[in-house]
DNA sequence: CTTACTAGG
DNA sequence: CCTATTAAG
C-alpha cells in the first residue's frame, strides 16, 4: 500500500508560518508532492529539508527550483529510498522547476506543477508542450512495463463539474478549450483521475481564487489538483481524497492511496 | 500664535492603518508638515486631502510629489488659507518632491525632506546640493524681510547630543562631516534649531532604526527632525517638542509654537 | 488577495 | 525591519 498526497503550497516560507509542518506530520503519507515551492536551494532550511512525518522519522526530500527567484518549484517528500530522482530532462521546464521524477522501481512518481496559461492565453503554448511532455513521459514509462503516478497542479479543470462557475470561465485560464482537449486526450489514452474515478459528484474542488472575495467560504472552486495514474493501476486505486480543510495556500492537498 | 507639527510618516498609506487620523485630530496644529508620503496624486484619497483637526474643521492640503512610485514626497496640511504654494523650484529636487512652499505673507513655511545621504556617502553631492538650496533660499526670504520656517527631516544629526550612539556612526549617512558641517553653516547664518534653542539636554531623539532589534524601546535613536527658524524668529520661539510616544513611522512628530 | 521580488531607508 | 514597487497567480 502506498499513500501518496500533494499539495500546491503557494510560497513553502509563507506555508511554514501557518503550519505546513503540523500538517506534514498529520498526513501519515509516504509521498508529499509539493509545488509552487517558490524557493530556491540557499533558502530551504533544515526543517524544509526533512520534516517530521507521523511515523516518527524524517522525510528525505528532493528540490526542483526555478531558475527565477520566488517562482513555481516542485518537490518531493518520501520516506522510501528511490532508486533515482531527475526531473523531465527538456530544459524550459527544468529552468522553471516543474516536475521532480522519483523512480522507485515498479512505478515512477512525479510531483508535477503545470504552467498557467495565463491571460489571453498567452503562455497555452508552452503550456500544451508540457502537457504534451508529461504524456509521451508517462506512454514511455509505462511502455516500459512500470507504472506511473502524476501527482500535482495541472492548473487544469477538466469538465464541467470540475468547476463551481464552468459558464462563467469559458475562455478563462484553466478552462480553456486546448487545456480541456488534453485532458481529453490523456485520459483517452486510459490514464486515470483517480479523484473522479471514484467519485462523480460536482462541488469537489482543490483551489479557491484569493482575488474573489470569500471565493473559499462560498466554495467558489476549482478542481485543478489530480492524482492521475497509468490505466494498468485502475484496479489498484483504494482512496482519492480532497482535504479542503486544510488551510495554508489558496489550494488544498490531495491524496492517493494505491494497492501497489 | 501659530503651531506647526511636522512628521516623516514612512508611507502615508500605511500610516492611515496605524491611527494618522487620530494623530492629526489630536495635534491642533495650523500646520501639519509631512515627509515621505511615499504617494502619488492618484493613490490619494479624501481622508488623506482633507482630515478632520481638533477645532472640527478640515485641513486644506497641499502635496508634491516624487515622479518614481512610492518614493519620497512631502505635503502640508494647514488651516490658514496661504497666498501661494510652490516647491523649490529646482528641478532635480522637485522631481523627487522634496519641498513644499508655502507663503503666508510675512512668513514662509517649507515642508521638507533632505535626501538621505546612502551607504558611502552616495547621494552626497544630491544631498549638499539640497541643503545648499535650502539656505539660499532662506537668506531670499530674510532678505525680503520676511520669515521663514524650515520643518522637516533633515536626515543629519547635528552634533554628538543629537544621536544615541556617535562614536559608532562616524563616517554613516546622516552623521558625515559634511553634513554636520552644512549644520554648523547653516546655525553660522543664524537660523535656529528650535529644539535645541529650548533644550541642551541629550536623549531626545526623533528616529530609531526599524533595522537594530528594539533600537526605539531602548531610546538608541537619531535626532533628525527639525523645525529651524530664521534668527529674527528667535524671541518668538515659545515650544519646540517632540513627541517619542506618537507611533506609526520609524520617525515621530515634532512640534513648534511660535508667538506671531 | 496573496506570495514572491527589488529598491530604499 | 519596514514601506513601497513589480510580476505572477
Amino acid at each position: 500500500m502506498i499513500r501518496s498526497c500533494s499539495w500546491n503550497v503557494n510560497g513553502l516560507r509563507a506555508a511554514m508560518g501557518k503550519g505546513f509542518l503540523d500538517w506534514v506530520a498529520s498526513t501519515d503519507a509516504d509521498f508529499i508532492c509539493l509545488q509552487e515551492t517558490k524557493l530556491q536551494e540557499e533558502q530551504l532550511t533544515e526543517d524544509m529539508r526533512h520534516p517530521l512525518g507521523a511515523d516518527g522519522r524524517r522525510y528525505a526530500s528532493f528540490w526542483s527550483h526555478a531558475s527565477r527567484k520566488g517562482y513555481a518549484g516542485t518537490a518531493l517528500y518520501t520516506r522510501r529510498d528511490p532508486l533515482s530522482v531527475t526531473t523531465l530532462g527538456i530544459q524550459e521546464f527544468d529552468d522553471e522547476g516543474r516536475t521532480v521524477v522519483a523512480d522507485f522501481g515498479d512505478f515512477v512518481l512525479v510531483s508535477a506543477y503545470f504552467p498557467n496559461s495565463q491571460e489571453a492565453g498567452a503562455r497555452l503554448d508552452y503550456k500544451l508542450r508540457f502537457c504534451n511532455a508529461i504524456l509521451e513521459f508517462c506512454e514511455r514509462i509505462r511502455a516500459s512495463g512500470r507504472h506511473v503516478i502524476i501527482a500535482g497542479d495541472y492548473n487544469i479543470a477538466h469538465t464541467p463539474i470540475d468547476l463551481a462557475r464552468p459558464e462563467q470561465n469559458e475562455g478563462n485560464a484553466g478552462y480553456l478549450p486546448e487545456e480541456r482537449a488534453w485532458m481529453d486526450t490523456f485520459t483517452g489514452r486510459g490514464y486515470i483521475d483517480t479523484f473522479r474515478h471514484l467519485c462523480r459528484e460536482p462541488g469537489h474542488y482543490t483551489w479557491w481564487s484569493y482575488r474573489a472575495p470569500k471565493a473559499r467560504e462560498k466554495n467558489i472552486g476549482w478542481r485543478l489538483d489530480y492524482h492521475c495514474v497509468d490505466p494498468e493501476l485502475g484496479p489498484a486505486i483504494r482512496q482519492a481524497t480532497i482535504h479542503p480543510e486544510v488551510l495554508g495556500s489558496d489550494h488544498c492537498p490531495v491524496g492517493l492511496v494505491l494497492d501497489i
